[in-house]
DNA sequence: TAGATTGTTAATCGATTAACAATC
DNA sequence: TAGATTGTTAATCGATTAACAATC
């Protein structure tokens, strides 16, 4: 049977939608029209119609959608109905900050283990996740399951480093480092967060304002 | 005179260029034609084409682009040719982490300042960069120029940061609170990173590669 | 039933790709 | 000059919006 592929476009805008539900069921509505959730989120509600209708038909003519039932429909869609494993590469600052982040866990992914080259930091532990040596990777592979690796080590040898990882059967990539990754394995799912290209769109945008407004 | 609006999609591939661009001249070459920098960064030469003459005639027929100067001049586009001083609100595990992050000065972004509700940091540095209680905002931006506000605290206070901020004349704001930020002043600039979309996103990603491949 | 609102098709808009004349 | 490659126009493709019949 044939799969319709769905454009990443749609896909961006998924967990958009979750999180506006997620505010709705938290505020105790029931039911949203996409009228009244394109008003909140300002996308048109043809637009959420739409995409929603890409997975299938969410709605009911005359009612709306019911809150509850598409946001655990939207969860399903992005996979959150299953545990994520993620071991992060790097356990600097912005490894431990993962690691921290509490919210990931609601969503289902679990942070199990964080790797370091630096020998000070062995067995230390971040909210009770364990620091190991990456030479240590290979063995924890082997004996745990992993979903996701998190790059967070310095551009130089996130290649390498990636490389290693799927060759231990990883084949989801949540990048962090500066570079786009060189994959032996083009099977591989990489999802990169680029923060100084980030940085360097809203200095654009700062730039475009600045002149708008004279 | 009008401005041609040019679209974020063009924005968004900028600093990737920018990027090619700076390992081109670490690598020591002097000019690429579209057709070369194409193959590199798997994208059509007629986008780069596009995307660089949105701006200016950069290339020169029969030669191509000259490295240093395309990647000089994107970086005026970008407005990295000016210095951007950025405040961060929260000086949690991610705000430490990009205040020691090195990268951002290269590209002019300059991290002046931390600020927390915790006394217990009051007066702690991260890589030089003082730590300062969040009540003395006012003052630091009545003495200090501020381009840009990084906020990285929980989102439930994030509308009222960034509003405070807005008020004391700040025009750009970065984002990484988990929600789109409510904005009493609709000329101000802000770029949102949004983490866990982005793993929700991946998390998506796998799920199609897991059909895929059986 | 009448009113509301979806699901879905058709129309529009914008972004990407192809083609090629201009020109270095 | 001949060859290469840009800048730019035209063609295509895909994504968004509008419209409306289906139906709760």
């Amino acid at each position: 049977m044939e799969e319709k592929e769905i454009s990443q476009a749609v896909i961006r805008r998924m967990p958009r939608y979750y999180r506006y539900l997620g505010e709705l069921i938290e505020d105790g509505v029931e039911r949203i029209s996409s009228n009244d959730l394109s008003g909140r989120m300002n996308v048109t509600a043809s637009q959420i119609r739409q995409d929603l209708n890409n997975f299938g038909g969410f709605g009911q003519q005359g009612y709306g959608y019911n809150v509850k039932y598409l946001y655990e429909e939207i969860g399903k869609i992005l996979g959150l109905n299953q545990q994520h494993n993620i071991i992060v590469i790097g356990a600097g600052n912005l490894g431990q900050a993962l690691a921290n982040y509490v919210k990931f866990e609601k969503l289902g992914f679990v942070i199990t283990a964080l790797f370091d080259v630096n020998p000070a930091m062995e067995g230390i532990t971040v909210r009770g996740i364990k620091i190991h040596m990456l030479n240590e990777l290979e063995d924890y592979c082997g004996k745990n399951r992993v979903d996701i690796a998190a790059l967070t080590m310095p551009k130089a040898k996130a290649d390498a480093i990636a490389n290693r990882l799927v060759s231990l059967g990883i084949h989801a990539i949540w990048n962090f480092a500066h570079v786009d990754l060189d994959l032996i394995d083009k099977d591989v799912v990489v999802e990169s967060v680029h923060l100084s290209d980030s940085l360097m769109q809203l200095s654009y945008n700062i730039e475009k304002n600045k002149k708008k407004n004279g």
